[in-house]
DNA sequence: TATGGAAATGAAAATCATTTTCATTTGTGG
DNA sequence: CCACAAATGAAAATGATTTTCATTTCCATA
């Protein structure tokens, strides 16, 4: 079921850092590439199902994706410019895992991101 | 000038948190306020051009309002019965500061949210 | 090599938040 | 009252994303 088309990742890794789908798309097209944006929305999906790629939102409020490292991360990003800076999250970790305990959640996973003008 | 309709700040705050234009259009419609949605944005965005609310993008790509400076709380959500307690976040502001700091970003805010099984 | 079904594909329609248009209403100073 | 600017909101436009559905591609097996 692992619709994760290996063109579509391999344009966003082309595009390095952050891509809409429509750009992404566009890009394939611009590039000669015969794919159908509903292809390229649901390789997409598959790609942040698979954890192989991260989503944020612009401030417009379309979403860009990228590719991710292993590594459980947080983001800092800039709201003016869209710039993102991948940050060390060791203290949110703690703080997740302390506030399950207290209230006995487990299974515990969270996010956190922090949003400002570099 | 100022579009800042009183009525759509004051249901905002009675909202309580965050909000989006829509919520706050149906919260006024169901409290038998007279108000059209287009009325709602455009009271949205100009309380946000003159600072006096913020607004924030949830993970559908919804935008979402709250009172600037107000005092945010986070949230432990569970993934099976979606129940919410709302949590302590004072490790996280620290956490924002410095990073924010660290990477010279200004005007910082940030979004944390734990989830798992009660 | 056929063949039958499952998965992938994409065009077109549907959805949904948000913005724009534009005609109407409201409020205010003269 | 009157004129005129600002506010309002219904309806249409926009743009990203999702859904539908008919068609095509794969692939295992007879």
């Amino acid at each position: 079921m692992s619709r994760s088309n290996p063109r579509v990742l391999s344009t966003l890794e082309r595009a390095g850092g952050f891509a809409s789908a429509q750009e992404i798309y566009r890009l394939m097209q611009r590039e000669g590439e015969s794919i159908g944006l509903t292809t390229v929305y649901r390789a997409l999906q598959s790609l942040v199902n698979d954890k192989i790629v991260d989503v944020l939102r612009r401030d417009d409020g379309e979403a860009i994706y990228r590719l991710c490292g292993e590594e459980h991360h947080h983001h800092l990003v800039c709201k003016g410019c869209g710039d993102t800076v991948e940050i060390e999250g060791g203290a949110i970790e703690k703080w997740a895992k302390m506030m399950a305990e207290e209230h006995g959640f487990r299974d515990v996973g969270h996010t956190a991101e922090i949003f400002g003008l570099c």
